[in-house]
Order: structure tokens, then sequence, then C-alpha cells
DNA sequence: AAAAGCCCCTGGATGC
DNA sequence: TGCATCCAGGGGCTTT
């Protein structure tokens, strides 16, 4: 699914269409991962003022209140003036004059939440405890170094924790760490200063190379205008198991990290 | 506080 | 063709 490029697209390609539009209803599918915890109908009425991101959810701002939409695994959002039915899988329809905002989601890993504002409790639970935003001022390299240091896990388990840094997946957390020539498994605390230094610029690199192409490394995402993935940024590790690696052509290994695949060069990425 | 497992759910690919 | 198994981009919650 979508990881902070995929959703950083899909923020950008109905942010400016959607400002100022005004709830006329709200139409809701099957229960997605929480509750919307608030009653459909007291949407009506209220203004769309913008859309911000934060981590891997959209903050839709309404004059009173926001929503909090996480797409989790399969999730995709798609707004236009006019959409076909709902499907089988179309599980919130945010319906608006300027156009419909709706959320596609099989699995329904994802969710749209209510928030009276980000003090409250439901956004507390659910952005309380983020990292950094890994393309904004606050994650700087020395902080970084410095919280590393007090972490024993794996570093892939680290970064995809989110507490630290937010927004790097499964796809990219395998490509920063091939990119910083650093082995998965290794445990974050024993980093040295230098690489942990590489490792910051690998995620900005990777997560702002995949922005600019559109969120193009997942084969079926599309942005809110209906645009699909280009799937032109090819992974150099993941999904690769067995494959060549791209720079010293040894086999690529797959291994499992916390019930999820890890991808990795046992040469480029020796320890 | 941090780490490790457990789930939630559907669909596509693979193998017999 | 039919059926079983495995795997998938996330992350909050519970237990150690």
């Amino acid at each position: 699914m979508p990881e902070l490029p995929e959703v950083e697209v899909t923020r950008l390609s109905f942010a400016d269409r959607i400002a100022g539009a005004v709830v006329q209803s709200v139409r809701l599918g099957k229960p997605l991962r929480w509750p919307l915890q608030c009653r459909p109908e007291s949407l009506v009425h209220r203004r769309v003022t913008g859309v911000r991101r934060r981590g891997k959810y959209l903050l839709v701002d309404l004059c009173e209140g926001m929503l909090l939409i996480h797409l989790g695994m399969s999730g995709s959002v798609i707004f236009d003036r006019q959409l076909a039915p709902a499907g089988t899988h179309d599980h919130f329809d945010l319906v608006t004059d300027l156009g419909i905002l709706r959320l596609h989601d099989p699995r329904r890993f994802g969710a749209v939440v209510y928030a009276a504002a980000e003090a409250d409790i439901v956004a507390r639970r659910l952005l309380g405890h983020l990292g950094a935003e890994p393309l904004g001022e606050g994650f700087d390299p020395l902080w970084f170094f410095a919280s590393l240091k007090q972490r024993k896990a794996a570093i892939k388990q680290v970064l995809l924790a989110g507490d630290l840094v937010v927004g790097v997946g499964n796809i990219y957390a395998s490509e920063a760490l091939f990119l910083a020539g650093i082995r998965p498994t290794t445990r974050a605390c024993t980093l040295s200063k230098p690489r942990v230094i590489a490792l910051h610029a690998a995620i900005r690199s990777v997560l702002s190379r995949a922005l600019e192409q559109g969120g193009s490394t997942l084969r079926d995402f599309t942005n809110a205008r209906g645009e699909s993935g280009y799937f032109q940024l090819e992974a150099m590790v993941y999904g690769r198991a067995g494959q060549p690696c791209r720079v010293c052509t040894q086999a690529i290994r797959s291994i499992r990290q916390g019930q999820r695949s890890t991808f990795f060069c046992p040469i480029c990425q020796k320890r």
C-alpha cells in the first residue's frame, strides 16, 4: 500500500480541487478499521478548508473538526465531480458540491475517523506517537543518530515502527537500507554516526525520488485523479529475491522480520 | 520504555 | 477447472 510518497501524491492530486467544498451527504459502505466516531449526518453543511498529511494519514480539515483518512494496505482515494455508483469495495463517500471524495479499500485496513481537533483523544491516539516527517525540518541527522542509540531492535523494524520517523513503509525501508549499505537486521544502536547520516540521506533520497515520480513504486497505485502509478521507479532490492543485485550481481536475499518480508544484498549490505 | 506477536480483511498467484 | 496455501504496500493493541 501506500507509503508516504503515495499518500502525498494522493493529497496533491485533490487538495486544491476539494478546498472550499461543502458537504452534502455521506455514504458509508462496509465497516473499516475503526468507526467514523461521529454521526455521518453531522458532517453535512460543513466546509472543507484544506487537506494536510501527517505520516501516512490524510487530514481533511473541515471548518469545524477534521477527517483522518488512512489508506491501510489496499486503500486509494478518488475525488471527482461525478463518480460511478459505489462498488463493493467503496466504503466511504463524502459527497460535496464540488465532487465526491471516495475511499476504495478492498482489504478494509484503512479508516476514516472524525476528530473534533488534533488535541482530540481520537486524533492523539492515532497521531500522537508519530515521529519526524522525513522530508521536513524536524528530521535531523544528529537527532536521528542519538535516537537510534536508544534502540536495540533491528534497524528495519525501527524504521517501520514510525515513532522516530514516519512514512517509511515496507518497500522504502528495504530500499533506503540498500542505498545506505546497511544490513536490515543490524541493531539500530550499533550504527555509527556516519552510517546513520548515510541512512538519513538515503531515506530522504528514496522518498523524494518516489514522490517526484508520482508514487510509482506500487503497481496498482492510483492518485485521486484515478491516474495510475507509472511503476517506473525500479526497486533495487524489494521484491527481487534471487535476482542479481543491480550493483554487484549477487543474488538478492529475502528474510522475514516481524511478519513482513525484507530484501537485501548480502554483499552490498554486509552489516 | 521498548520489543515482539497478533490480528483485522480480500484477492491474486501458485501449486497440486 | 477446483481447491488449498501463501502472500501483499499498515499499524494499533496486548503481552512480555
